[in-house]
DNA sequence: CACACTACTCTGCTAAACGCAGTAGTGTGC
DNA sequence: GCACACTACTGCGTTTAGCAGAGTAGTGTG
């Protein structure tokens, strides 16, 4: 099976969650994304998070020179930013429960 | 949030689960997935994974006339089907473990 | 005979992840 | 001193799949 379409949805909470703990700007987002085990994670999708993210309001934004590379873009959780993971990772967990009642009700032998 | 979106690759794998317990048709599929907590499925959703499920060999299908109704299409699961349900459940779990990796990552307070 | 419920089909819309190509900046090796 | 690798980001077009909404029937009830 595809994982493409697991992370629909997901990838904003994954991508919020990550940012919480510490700001980060893209490419890095994308390797601690590829560390927790989300291996195949498109860089072009995290960019594209970040950037919807951005735009609905829910994450700052600062420029910061780079001693290895050209600038880079960080981000960062707003109040608004953090109300949203908070409630998405709720709907998250409530999802996989409610999914684990369809999938261990399967022959119930 | 939107489960929407969750929704997306695991409407599959919850459609296969239900029909493994029990063959079904698509009008009591949708009624199982309902009452197992997935509250706000819309119809055409389960009727267009069915088909598509079909039409990928993983189902069998034979028709049944229906006391109380128009004439009932029901599914069942065949190898390919079974063997495609273990698999994407297997998947699925993984992939929660990652995202619970993810999630409780953040602020390590 | 109108209406409700069952049961299914079809068309078109939309969100979001991704492939791919392109643009730069920096540092390393020949 | 130039090719190449790695870092860092952007933009476009494609694909997948869930959903809204409308339509078509069959059956049974007031």
């Amino acid at each position: 099976m595809d994982t493409t379409q697991l992370l629909k949805g997901v990838l904003d909470v994954a991508v919020l969650a990550v940012i919480e703990q510490e700001d980060g700007y893209g490419y890095d987002v994308v390797r601690r994304l590829r560390a927790a085990g989300l291996d195949d994670i498109a860089e072009a999708s995290v960019y594209g998070t970040l950037r919807r993210l951005f735009h609905s309001g829910l994450l700052t934004s600062y420029v910061v020179a780079s001693d290895a590379g050209p600038h880079r873009k960080y981000y960062g959780l707003n109040d608004v930013g953090r109300a949203q993971l908070a409630d998405s990772a709720a709907t998250w967990k409530q999802f996989v429960k409610t999914m684990n009642v369809v999938l261990t009700k399967e022959s119930a032998a």
